[in-house]
DNA sequence: TAGTGGTCTAGACCACTTC
DNA sequence: AAGTGGTCTAGACCACTAA
């Protein structure tokens, strides 16, 4: 039989999911599910502590516990890289997808703090240097409103970046056009991505920087940049309120029998 | 001031990410660590389900509270779809790719259902249907060895598919081939696709289905196929355990000033 | 049957929010 | 100050696993 506090919020959850208890409403205060009944004061407190780490309510003391409002996904497709955008414009590419998504926004408020660190085992997979080469790192808040929804960290080899606008910080993303304007100046244009991403539980401390709702998971996404011969410019790591983003991928059926770059 | 409960979730986690508690090791028992003035049992309870939550232990009645191992995550690219796997050859395409990584795997046990049902929202969208209408639906839950590893759900519409041997399902993945080769000998090519995916906690229902554990988030992929003139012909859907899966693709950097098909 | 985690209670007290 | 969720305890009892 299931517990006692798993049937309460069973209970709870049918009516969140079946639209009867609308985002915004106040459930029942914990007490009055005591007086009710319910169980004791521990014992509906899980019930809702499960609601909350499913992802239904959230709880605040003081207030109360209220149905979480579902957040629109947004969608990421590789548009959002288009050279056009920071070759050409004035816009910053990973802000411009939120003009193409007609999304009525306001200019993020974006942190960024540029630093020298030794390359871990990833960044230096993903720079292919060695593990402990000093590499440079940008790493970015970024928020919606208040509200964070990812960070951004952009390894770059030295190399690469020393002596432009990207070691040398300026406030806002790395001046007009972007970290991939400067490199494009600095005579290395990218040419090609590889994007990899898996989900998992947050860090502790994920949770108190993207301010984390309870059981929110977040989805890692590995960028490596490349310019036409193959040359990796950029590696960056973003750590994703999982709520918030969907990704999208278009491409063609591969046929290794037929074109012979099927490979992979 | 974190809770006492959370200060000694914290001091395990410290050492289990730091590697001084290894996989498969026991934590102290509840009841040790009550005699040790941890707390109540209760409190002590809360810690070691914070630290399942995070993913970091198993707890099991009768067995103890272990360090989970780290599971290695499978890739999966496009290649998996290759047409060479599905047309030429006798494997089939989503089992194919487990040769193509070199992994050691036992021929994959898969259930797989076919039935006709009515379109919900997000398939109607994805079939490009109306919602409501009839559509055959084809269920598979994929396992590796016992372990289920993800369930993956491909709506047809009835005129691509009636009379062929999707369905009229015989036992294994719809016999030589899969899918893609019942379509492809039916006049349906494949020729592209989309992917959408999204990270998010699992239903009740998904976590007995595919026996997640405790504070395991699901990736759900929604995957569209074309033919060559646009028409779809596979919609699926795939829950994804997601400690265990990560996705890649590569693709160029659009350029919608030069190429006029930058549009996406 | 012994070992180990899980549930439940009643009540005390703490922490944050709103007025 | 009042309202509401969060923590903590001591102890009873339940449920599952392995020998």
């Amino acid at each position: 039989m299931a517990p006692k506090w798993r049937e309460l919020a069973d209970r709870f959850a049918e009516q969140i999911k079946g639209g009867q208890l609308a985002p915004g409403t106040q459930l029942p205060q914990i007490r009055e599910l005591v007086e009710a009944g319910e169980g004791s004061k521990e014992t509906v407190h899980k019930a809702y502590k499960a609601l909350e780490a499913e992802g239904l309510v959230t709880s605040t003391r003081g207030h109360g516990t209220v149905v979480r409002p579902r957040a629109a996904l947004k969608r990421l497709g590789i548009a959002r890289y288009d050279k056009a955008k920071w070759r050409d414009g004035d816009e910053v590419a990973f802000i411009a997808d939120r003009v193409a998504s007609g999304r009525a926004y306001k200019r993020n408020e974006q942190t960024q703090t540029v630093s020298r660190v030794e390359a871990d085992s990833v960044v230096a997979e993903g720079l292919s240097v060695p593990v402990g080469s000093e590499v440079y790192a940008r790493a970015r808040l970024v928020k919606e409103g208040v509200q964070p929804t990812h960070s951004l960290t952009s390894y770059y080899r030295p190399e690469h970046v020393e002596g432009t606008r990207i070691v040398d910080p300026t406030p806002g993303p790395a001046g007009r056009g972007g970290g991939y304007r400067v490199l494009y100046d600095a005579g290395y244009e990218i040419d090609h991505m590889r994007e990899a991403l898996f989900a998992r539980v947050p860090t502790t401390d994920e949770v108190q920087l993207l301010q984390l709702p309870a059981g929110e998971p977040v989805v890692e996404l590995h960028r490596t940049t490349y310019t036409a011969d193959g040359t990796v410019v950029e590696f960056a790591v973003g750590i994703h309120s999982a709520s918030r983003f969907a990704w999208e991928y278009d491409f063609k059926v591969p046929d290794s029998a037929r074109d012979r770059k099927g490979q992979e």
